[in-house]
DNA sequence: GAGCACTGC
């Protein structure tokens, strides 16, 4: 077992775990305790970041931009657009919005803010999501939206002319919309000096952001000033950080202002591995183990990686819990394992988030959603696996895959936070003090690890043609930019310049799914099966429709046979969905058949949706009932890209019975990267092996394979016939026995 | 031979 050492301090006494600063738990520093108020507006009050009201509005008035510095749970998401909706900002006709990078934190924030202003959600404070557009027009002033639908905006407004205020919230998680959208908002400041941006971010992106929205370098073609020194700014005692000149200088709209509010958080201590473990989980469980006979009580709080890794140490931890039982009196405190993971239903998800029962302790083993989108209350000891599950895009191969990776100390110190939402709280690092010192600064931004199709498709959308001269926050490898613009032009959507193609170019930039789906959907009108695409297209937009979560594995895999063609994957969704439908789109008949029904009606939404875009471009989506190549030509005519044939199978165990692995490989080559693809064993194809097929996804496990997800059998003669640009000659698998 | 980090339009 490992033992911890805390920076600075002397080996602990017992268990190798000090906690010095914790029984009396009073340590915290001038920070506000937890009283009860009913009243909103007093509540209002205590929020640290209503102390700098007179600054924000003074800095919003000089600056285009201003980035807010604010520690979790200082209240600016609340109150910093309330502030501007009270100072005046959203009069003459023009609102405030304010992005978030989820649908469920829009919701929430727009429905407290909604009750602070004493209004009815919708009227003057207001949301918009995909699906929802909780807003009245000309009525609403304040709107909270997701990242993601403001960029949809902007494909019909590109100045965002609706607007006088943008915040963009969360900024530091760097996702690949924020920084699209910090990067055209980088371009609309120069046309719209009347327009406020407002970015609200952590301590060590703020430098950068500021730098990078700098209005002095945004004409200058390449040259940035270096001379954008930080001085005191003209608020005094407030951490105003302005770039600026003296007062009234003109040059202060131009550049970007800091502003820092300090936090409500806890103190959390932090605690290291004396020595590396070997396998993080079992140190995990051993560590929960320990805080929990040390009896200081709280909620603990683990990281892992995946499901595989939350339900393991859960499958340990019961073991320690009915030990624990014997041992213990029978008013002794007892552990309380649960997982908790995006994947999980919501009934089981919220058990996660709920209180224990008296007289238990909740442990919980959770991924990386701990992390950003679920906040559990609670919570006093984080430990700290200090890995993440990550997606990482290879531009050589063209593929994307998940690999465990270790995480950023920006990312570790969020989920130290974890800890000190009620009370000061430890967090306890699985790793060595220095290890943990070795860890890059920040996390990679998904812009510099995710397949750009997509994100060029947008931009090239909204007018921009030259890719490797927009400025972008964190510009991605020029490998993964070519392969984008490769990927666009074989699908039809770049013509040779690499401009958009009209009308294909457009319209599959206006579907909101990938490129490749959209190509799907937009050939199926060749083929005549629009109505089958668009619902295959929106069973790969959702969560698995299988309704997952512990130990039901076998009747799954049975519900699922019943569907199951030989076509593949997504002919099975397309009679999964047939199927429901013809129950009327039963609740109790998707239970007894292991379906999701939340999931299904998500789908029924996005179906909706699709169908809705093909009308308005004028292609009205017909069916082609019983012609199953129809559907699987026009799925290849997206996925091309990614055929694959059969290559053999390969033997790599010493065991007499076992079978060996059907090895595929990509048609198009990998640029000279040996890549093994097998099918993922959760596809209906898995047991077969058919000599040619296109996946929609797929990822790397430890194993070193890639696994194929959501596969369909194709024949070979159609690749030259679909995309003739790509496979000139009919191509056949390679009669190739097994490889090593 | 047994499995799926997390978002979003």
């Amino acid at each position: 077992m490992g033992s911890f050492i805390k920076p600075g301090q002397r080996k602990a006494a017992a268990f190798g775990i000090s906690f010095d600063t914790d029984r009396d738990g009073t340590s915290a520093p001038a920070v506000i305790d937890g009283e009860k108020q009913s009243n909103l507006l007093h509540q209002r009050n205590r929020l640290p970041v209503t102390k700098y009201q007179r600054e924000i509005l003074y800095l919003l008035e000089r600056h285009s931009c201003t980035v807010l510095v604010g520690e979790t749970g200082c209240g600016k998401t609340t109150q910093v657009p309330q502030m501007l909706l009270e100072a005046g900002w959203a009069a003459g006709g023009r609102s405030i919005a304010c992005t978030q990078p989820r649908r469920v934190a829009a919701i929430t924030v727009a429905t407290r803010v909604a009750e602070e202003q004493g209004c009815t959600l919708g009227r003057e404070v207001g949301y918009k999501i995909r699906f929802e557009d909780v807003s009245t027009p000309g009525v609403t002033k304040l709107k909270y939206c997701t990242d993601g639908s403001l960029l949809r905006e902007m494909m019909d407004d590109p100045l965002l002319t609706a607007y006088s205020v943008i915040m963009v919230d969360e900024a530091h998680e760097r996702s690949l919309s924020t920084d699209l959208l910090l990067g055209l908002l980088r371009k609309v400041i120069a046309q719209r000096p009347d327009l406020r941006i407002l970015i609200s971010s952590a301590s060590l992106e703020a430098e950068k952001v500021a730098a990078f929205l700098d209005a002095r370098t945004v004409k200058a073609t390449r040259k940035r000033d270096r001379n954008a020194s930080s001085g005191p700014g003209p608020m005094g005692d407030a951490l105003v950080t302005a770039t600026n000149g003296p007062d009234g200088d003109p040059a202060d709209l131009a550049t970007p202002a800091i502003l820092s509010v300090e936090g409500r958080l806890h103190p959390v201590q932090v605690h290291y591995l004396e020595e590396p473990c070997a396998d993080y989980v079992v140190t995990a469980v051993e560590t929960t183990v320990e805080l929990h006979r040390e009896g200081i009580p709280g909620d603990i709080l683990i990281f892992l990686t995946g499901q595989e890794e939350c339900e393991r140490a859960v499958a340990l931890l019961e073991e320690e819990a009915g030990r624990l039982r014997r041992v213990g009196g029978k008013n002794a405190l007892r552990i309380m394992p649960l997982p908790l993971f995006a994947g999980l239903p919501a009934a089981q998800q919220m058990l996660a988030l709920e209180a224990a029962p008296r007289n238990y302790r909740k442990v919980v083993a959770a991924t990386n959603v701990a992390e950003t989108s679920l906040t559990l209350e609670g919570v006093t000891f984080v430990i700290d696996a200090c890995h993440v599950k990550q997606r990482t895009y290879n531009p050589r191969t063209g593929l994307e895959a998940l690999l465990v990776a270790p995480i950023s100390q920006a990312s570790a110190q969020q989920r130290a936070g974890r800890a000190g939402r009620i009370r000061p709280g430890h967090c306890l690092r699985l790793c060595t003090q220095e290890a943990f010192s070795k860890l890059q600064q920040a996390t990679v931004p998904e812009m510099q690890r995710a397949e750009l199709a997509g994100t060029v498709l947008q931009l090239k959308a909204l007018g921009i043609d030259n890719m490797m001269r927009f400025h972008w926050l964190a510009p991605p490898p020029a490998e993964a930019m070519v392969r984008a613009l490769e990927l666009l032009h074989s699908l039809g959507a770049l013509d040779d310049d690499a401009r958009l193609s009209k009308p294909l170019g457009c319209q599959m930039a206006e579907l909101p799914l990938e490129p490749r789906l959209a190509a799907s959907l937009l050939a199926a009108g060749r083929f005549g099966c629009g109505q089958e695409i668009a619902t295959i297209c929106a069973m790969l937009s959702v969560h698995s429709v299988w309704a997952s979560g512990g130990g039901q594995r076998r009747a799954i895999e049975e519900a699922q046979a019943k569907f199951s063609t030989a076509e593949g994957d997504l002919v099975t969704y397309l009679n999964v969905w047939k199927a429901w439908e013809d129950s009327g789109r039963n609740r109790k008949w998707a239970e007894r058949n292991m379906l999701s029904q939340r999931v299904l009606l998500r789908a029924a939404d996005i179906r909706g949706q699709l169908l809705y875009h093909l009308r308005r471009l004028g292609m009205e989506p017909i069916s082609c009932e019983n012609e199953v190549a129809a559907v699987c030509k026009a799925i290849t005519a997206g996925l091309f890209s990614y055929a694959t044939r059969l290559e053999g199978t390969i033997y790599e165990s010493v065991d007499a019975d076992y079978s060996g692995t059907n090895s595929y490989s990509l048609v198009r080559g990998t640029g000279g990267q040996a890549v093994r693809l097998r099918i993922h064993k959760s596809s209906v194809l898995w047991r077969v092996r058919p000599s040619m097929l296109v996946f929609h996804t797929v990822q790397q496990g430890p194993s070193g394979w890639h696994e194929m997800q959501d596969v369909t059998a194709i024949q070979p003669e159609w690749l030259p016939e679909i995309a003739p640009h790509m496979f000139q000659s009919v191509t056949r698998p390679r009669p190739q026995p097994g490889g090593t």
